[in-house]
DNA sequence: GTGATTTTGATGTATATGCACGCATATGAA
DNA sequence: TTCATATGCGTGCATATACATCAAAATCAC
């Protein structure tokens, strides 16, 4: 096959660029505002999904995010160390049980305004439809991973 | 302003935790494939932009995959040090040409088929039709960085 | 041509990501 | 009860990501 094949291939059609290249751009928008709060988008949604979901272990927050557990285990170092999180005793048997803390949802409370003007900002920007069409058509991406393996 | 109407809307509408999750996924189906050529999916777009652009500096690079610079530099190194990548000599100037090497090449060549096949499944999964919208959502997407800066 | 500004690049630091692996715990089978 | 299997968790390792900062080079203004 020619080299100049495979180059139009990927790029005109390659899904992981596409995907990893939006996430970058989502990533920097969120992150410039966030950074106001001192926190990272990722920060800001392990709080909403922990305050939400009351997670009796970390395993259960990967399967809604598609986090891998062993990446959790280190992302919620930062946030039980600013004392955003708790988590069950160590000793407690295997499973701990994940909680968002008084300050943690003080912090959350704080970040939420910023958290609506950029996504305000993004729907707008977009378009209300087009948001839509991302939304079910990224949430049929996420579905493809199970049907897959 | 309620813990639960906060935890809802972030959770119902949040453009970033779409689209990363989105992007975990991919990189997943993805990487999974390419592991059999000892390659990730970064390091597959990588080869594939440089052969096609013969770009005159990482920045160029960067321009067209929304990522960062400095990120570049350092993602460039496992491909030098493979061998699959050459850049301009030191001596000469800021801006050093980057290169795909004939080894580069080989290993893109080795690689496509793979890549193809995740593709292709990833295309039948979602449907022609979706992927075209996603795509087109996510090319929108990439614009808004420039317009919201 | 010289000086100011912009562009380009690399490093320090911090977070994010996940696989391989090992360990502890819980569950089920005999 | 005891052994085998499931599940849950953390660390070692490697890559990915980008901001702040410094240094070098290129470009522009005059």
């Amino acid at each position: 096959m020619k080299a100049d094949e495979i180059y139009e291939d990927v790029i005109g059609r390659c899904t992981a660029v596409r995907t990893l290249r939006a996430a970058r751009v989502v990533t920097r928008l969120y992150e410039d505002a966030l950074r106001e709060v001192d926190l990272t988008i990722t920060q800001f949604t392990l709080l909403v999904t922990i305050g939400r979901a009351k997670p009796e272990s970390i395993s259960k927050i990967g399967e809604y995010l598609s986090i891998d557990r062993t990446t959790l285990s280190r992302n919620l170092k930062p946030l039980e160390k600013a004392g955003f999180v708790t988590r069950g005793a160590e000793g407690e048997g295997r499973r701990r049980e994940v909680r968002l803390t008084r300050a943690g949802l003080t912090k959350l409370k704080q970040a939420y305004p910023v958290w609506l003007t950029v996504q305000n900002r993004v729907e707008k920007e977009l378009g209300g439809d087009e948001v839509d069409d991302i939304a079910v058509a990224l949430h049929r991406l996420h579905s493809v991973e199970s049907i897959l393996h």
